[in-house]
RNA sequence: GUGGCCGUAGCUCAGGUGGUUAGAGCGCCAGGUUGUGGCCCUGGAGGUCGGGGGUUCAAGUCCCCUCGGUCACCCCA
């Protein structure tokens, strides 16, 4: 009798056979949409020491991170030594700085791994998910035309799989931290505070992001003119670049983010990129306070409610804390696991079987042809599963159409004697009656 | 970390004011004559009503505690 309820820890996600291979479909597009951009492929361990993890101890962080240690140091009353990694992006600081002098910079990597965090479950947020990362990583400068790189990839990305439009939205940390100190907001705390609420106009409306700032002690005509200079929304083409030379160069951080933005925008142009996909929004910010320049979301058009689904930006500095060399990088992130359940959820992803065919088995006379015959087909390239027992042919058949095969051989005692096998096609409900010698080449025409 | 909602078969849920052997749909299994699936028909398996305590002649139904799930906020992917 069982004693243990079978369950598993709330926030994780675990699919059925044909919903995971849809989702290795998608891992792959976005794994070759990477790699033709010329981007190598790096692994690092789930866990990290915490010493080399929990440097940066931001508190939100710390808390959410799952410590672990082996059980004999437990016993012997030692704090746990080591986390598992809760993003890419830190593992990838750590391993830039170990294997700096073996590098090739500018460094191009691309990692997709789960990544942890103990949050509250709920939907949309997991404790286990797969980020898809890829950064740009180089030693004391990096071109401003790597930013414009990025939202090359995003669109090539999700056009390649096919789940709609969408808007790459760009904006600049520099221009919005200028933007901030010009209207007197100067404390680093207040400007954090500053940019998530601004963060949210696409969520609250304008009066609700207004009443925020207004609680934070801002005074009305400060948020006036910050809502006035950041709140138009998306600016697309020619509208975003008049609205950006139409800011006041009121201080040097202004001056420079604008020419930033303004930059990539022109190479963005020159790349061919769908303008279309294209649009500045001085709102959005980013949470995370390490990108200091160009910052990006990617949303899905109509979808706008599921949030940003590729985001990313530039740093100044991606490993100060472990090494002294300057390591200025660009990146963006999927949040994978988020977007796969999301597209599940609105039925934009499809559902299959990876095997192609199913060879049943009628009687056991009929063992070595079966064999034989999904032999033939596994050399011919295709996926092939065989019935292992006899059984009636109406439960071989129910069992394929469940499982998802859309073609099923038989090759009964009267095929057999005739040298031919009858292949069905599950999806038409039509069949055909062939010699055995076709079987890859007919198999071949209707895949 | 703060607050709301919910816990009855594998899943989605019914079970007025407490009262005989707790139900449905879907799913699952087996049949509907010898080798052709998704439809239909028949039959079957499956629940100590999350757990513990209390009130009562009697509790799935009321009260308390506890565990679990879920949603919003915070923060984020």
């Amino acid at each position: 009798m069982p004693t243990v309820v079978p369950r598993k820890m709330p926030g994780v996600l675990e699919l059925l056979p044909r919903d995971q291979v849809a989702m290795q479909k998608m891992l792959d597009t976005i794994r070759q949409v990477f790699e033709s951009f010329g981007f190598l492929p790096i692994s690092t361990p789930a866990l990290e020491l915490t010493e080399v993890l929990l440097t940066k101890t931001g508190g939100d962080t710390e808390r959410q991170v799952y410590l672990a240690q082996s059980t004999g140091a437990r016993a012997q009353g030692h704090e746990p030594d080591l986390a598992l990694r809760f993003d890419l992006t830190v593992p990838l600081a750590r391993y830039v700085a170990e294997h700096e002098g073996q590098l090739n910079f500018p460094f191009r990597r691309y990692q997709i791994q789960p990544v942890w965090r103990g949050e509250a479950p709920q939907r949309g947020r997991f404790r286990e998910f797969i980020q898809c990362d890829i950064d740009v990583v180089d030693r004391d400068s990096l071109s401003i035309r790597y930013d414009a790189e990025m939202p090359a990839i995003i669109s090539e990305l999700f056009t390649r799989l096919d789940i709609g439009n969408f808007t790459i939205r760009l904006n600049n940390r520099r221009l919005l931290r200028g933007l901030l100190s010009e209207l007197g907001v100067e404390s680093a705390d207040l400007q954090g505070h500053v940019l998530r609420e601004l963060d949210k106009l696409d969520r609250d409306g304008i009066d609700a992001v207004a009443r925020a700032l207004a609680a934070r002690g801002m005074a009305a005509t400060v948020v006036d003119r910050l809502l006035t200079m950041a709140g138009p929304g998306p600016l697309k083409g020619i509208a975003a670049a008049e609205m950006l030379k139409a800011l006041p160069a009121a201080n040097d951080a202004m001056s420079q983010g604008r020419d930033e933005l303004l930059s990539v925008l022109s190479m963005i142009e020159m790349q061919g990129t769908d303008p279309n996909r294209i649009a500045v929004d001085l709102s959005i910010a980013r949470g995370l306070d390490y990108y200091t320049g160009t910052v990006y979301e990617t949303t899905l058009d109509g979808h706008e409610e599921l949030g940003s689904v590729c985001s990313g930006g530039r740093y100044d500095d991606l490993a100060s804390l472990y090494s002294k060399s300057r390591l200025p990088g660009v990146g963006i992130s999927i949040g994978f696991t988020r977007l796969f359940d999301q597209l599940r959820d609105l039925g934009l992803v499809g559902s299959a079987s990876n095997v192609q065919v199913l060879v049943t088995l009628i009687d056991d006379d009929g063992l070595s042809t079966s064999l034989a015959l999904a032999s033939v087909l596994r050399t011919a390239g295709y996926n092939t599963e065989m019935t292992m027992t006899t059984g009636k042919l109406s439960r071989q058949l129910k069992y394929a159409d469940k499982a998802g095969i859309p073609l099923v051989v038989i090759a009964g005692e009267d095929e057999r004697q005739r040298g031919t096998l009858q292949l069905r096609n599950l999806l038409t409900k039509t069949q055909v009656e062939i010699p055995t010698s076709d079987l890859a080449a007919t198999v071949g025409r209707i895949l």
